[in-house]
DNA sequence: ATGTCGATACTTTATCGA
């Protein structure tokens, strides 16, 4: 089973290029953020003619996650528990049954917390301690589980091209790597580490700069796997190749190959 | 210091968020 994740940066402008990238890679699930529609304004019918059941949870203007499935949906949550005030569509998982039993996906969109002086930061950070906390509940479960997205987190200095640079930024900050590493310690595999060992593999250059044509690039999309998801896990692959297409998002998508026969 | 995108609105240019 093949689960993907990309922040796509707008459902409208880039629905051409997820086409073709869906037809192109088949995955089984697609976990999609950034789409930036409110549910109604989400193309699920161009999804559905290529055999997908949708599920949507998105925003006016701003965020907006979804989920594409070959498979039908057992059970559909959307957001993160642990703040009634907090209105972003950030978060939505899905329960999906496969032959060897269930698998539980979430397409999550991490806050991104800059500038650090603002409250975004702190949002943030809170943002996370809310997913420890859902993490925890959803170990107890002792279910197979991949959590997917833009965790606008680059967790190590082999994850940037110029580390230095980025140490204040709300990416970067000791603050948000103390609760990346917080959360992968409760038992996840980030399953890009777990397959590959190369350092300056990234997710995400930037608009601005040139950074696509420098490689100056950071790694903040990832796959997270309970330790029953990691047991089944396969390979792991970037296709970098996106953001040299035409209107690219800045960034490309990540997979998982699960073995669930 | 600046650069670039996408979405939006008291729109055809500025603002916000990234």
């Amino acid at each position: 089973m093949k689960i993907s994740t990309w922040n796509i940066n707008g459902i409208k402008a880039r629905l051409d290029g997820l086409l073709t990238w869906l037809e192109q890679a088949k995955p089984d699930v697609a976990c999609l953020q950034e789409i930036k529609s409110v549910d109604e304004g989400f193309p699920s019918e161009r999804f559905e003619e290529l055999g997908y059941n949708v599920a949507v949870h998105g925003q006016k203007s701003f965020n907006g996650v979804a989920v594409l499935s070959k498979k039908p949906f057992d059970e559909i949550i959307k957001g993160l528990p642990g703040d009634d005030e907090d209105d972003h569509a950030r978060y939505l998982e899905v329960v999906i049954s496969t032959d060897s039993g269930v698998v539980r996906v979430a397409s999550i969109y991490l806050p991104n917390g800059n500038p650090v002086d603002t409250e975004k930061f702190p949002y943030k950070l809170r943002w996370m301690d809310r997913l420890r906390d859902h993490t925890q509940d959803l170990l107890a479960l002792e279910e197979p589980f991949v959590l997917a997205g833009d965790y606008n987190v680059i967790p190590t200095d082999d994850d940037v091209h110029a580390p230095d640079a980025w140490r204040g930024d709300a990416l970067f900050r000791p603050e948000t790597l103390d609760k990346f590493h917080t959360l992968l310690n409760l038992g996840l595999t980030d399953a890009y580490r777990a397959c590959h060992f190369e350092s300056h593999q990234y997710t995400f250059w930037d608009f601005q700069r040139g950074a696509w044509q420098k490689d100056h690039g950071i790694r903040i999309d990832h796959l997270l796997l309970s330790p029953q998801a990691a047991d089944r896990l396969q390979g792991c692959e970037i296709d970098r190749f996106t953001r040299g297409w035409e209107k690219p998002s800045d960034h490309v998508p990540v997979w998982i190959e699960l073995n669930t026969d």
